[in-house]
DNA sequence: ACCTGTATCAAACGTATGTTTTAAACAAAT
DNA sequence: ATTTGTTTAAAACATACGTTTGATACAGGT
């Protein structure tokens, strides 16, 4: 057997398992219990944890990135010539991201938990493995903002976009526990789409907002 | 001696060191290492590692609370009768974090560092501690929010406080490794006041976005 | 001087981790 | 049928972890 379906359940177990408690909260007991395979298995197929953290984010990220650069072509094409402006440039990401095939329900969630984690735990080798390897698209989609937001000061602009990077990260990342304390606190469910569906307004207003001033004093209210 | 100077050596240390690596990552050896203290300093004086971390927390977040429940009794005399105005309920978070007293400059960027992996590591008994412990001013905030936007939906509302939570807890406890990447690129010098600054004008300008239509079709461009 | 409670220290404990080893099972090719 | 290369299996490996122990030092009170 050439391809072993070994490595498949090693990785649906590892993704699931990374994305509810983090990477160095996860063993690979729990992973190879998980996914019923030989604990001696991800060595021999990866490597290393470290290896399988990163294939774990190649898996998804690859094919994403893809639909994303097809996206982008779309979106310069209908622009013919001048840039696509903010909105539509952030739609396509979330429409993107919405549309991406998946396995089951729960598989987007787990991919922006991820993602998520991969900000904020600080493991330094998985942030190099991204940077290399998906940095062509992620340069497209800032040179898109930069496009997008033409009255922004380079130094406006890069830190909107932190806080772009952030809000959505944050969000997306907890967006499982948020959706269950909104069902508590007020009997509404909520889908990943409708959560993206309220980012975009949100984030748009913000990078859209007047030119910042200077913090002093305190201004007062009403 | 009643107060032995131990127990501040190893909070200092622990929270540099849980700020710069994460709690899982960062062991009992390295932060009674760096603190010149012995091992086993931590269990006597604490009990635990996580009760260091809570300890950790409750060191830093007492004080800022009373300063913050300060800084909103002082908006509410302000305004009074009336509730006070979004930008002044932000202005009013956002001094209080950057006229934190601190030991040396790192300190902010230290504190909103922990408050952001609080968030974000999946420390079950610290977001239990934070909640009973500080849920009074949290939800003080949370109120004094809701009657700065009345004009949102609650369901909207919820949403966005998470997207404003997202961009400020990501951004600040970036804010070191941000800044850096900012003067390599453009040159820029910036401090934690500039950065709160760029915030409030993107966090107000979100939360004031029109109400968000549900997420379907691509809209084109330009 | 003699206790008493507190604080420090070196050393060890038990457990869990990532990784390696050695042997067996298996499929495909000769 | 035998061989070959690949994949699984159980067990052990070395290391690092949080925590506990027992001895020692030292303070203040009587």
């Amino acid at each position: 057997m050439g391809q072993s379906q070994t490595v498949d359940r090693i990785l649906d177990a590892a993704e699931e398992l990374f994305a509810e408690r983090g990477f160095s909260e996860t063993s690979l007991r729990m992973i190879t219990g998980k996914a019923d395979v030989n604990l001696a298995a991800v060595n021999y197929h990866f490597g290393s944890k470290k290896a399988l953290i990163q294939a774990v984010f190649a898996r998804f990220l690859t094919p994403f990135c893809e639909s994303l650069e097809s996206a982008f072509d779309e979106l310069e094409r209908d622009a013919d010539g001048g840039p696509p402006c903010l909105e539509a440039v952030l739609k396509a990401l979330t429409v993107t991201v919405v549309e991406m095939p998946r396995k089951h329900d729960r598989s987007i969630s787990i991919y922006m938990r991820l993602q998520g984690l991969a900000y904020t735990q600080s493991q330094g080798h998985l942030r190099r493995f991204l940077e290399q390897e998906f940095s062509h698209t992620f340069g497209r989609f800032m040179r898109l903002l930069k496009g997008a937001t033409p009255q922004l000061s380079a130094v406006d602009r890069y830190w909107r976009i932190q806080f772009m990077l952030g809000a959505t990260a944050f969000t997306m990342s907890s967006s499982d526990a948020l959706s269950g304390i909104l069902l508590n606190k007020l009997g509404v469910e909520s889908t990943v789409e409708e959560i993206v569906g309220q980012l975009v307004p949100f984030l748009t207003a913000g990078m859209q907002a007047p030119a910042t001033a200077p913090v002093g004093q305190i201004r007062g209210s009403a």
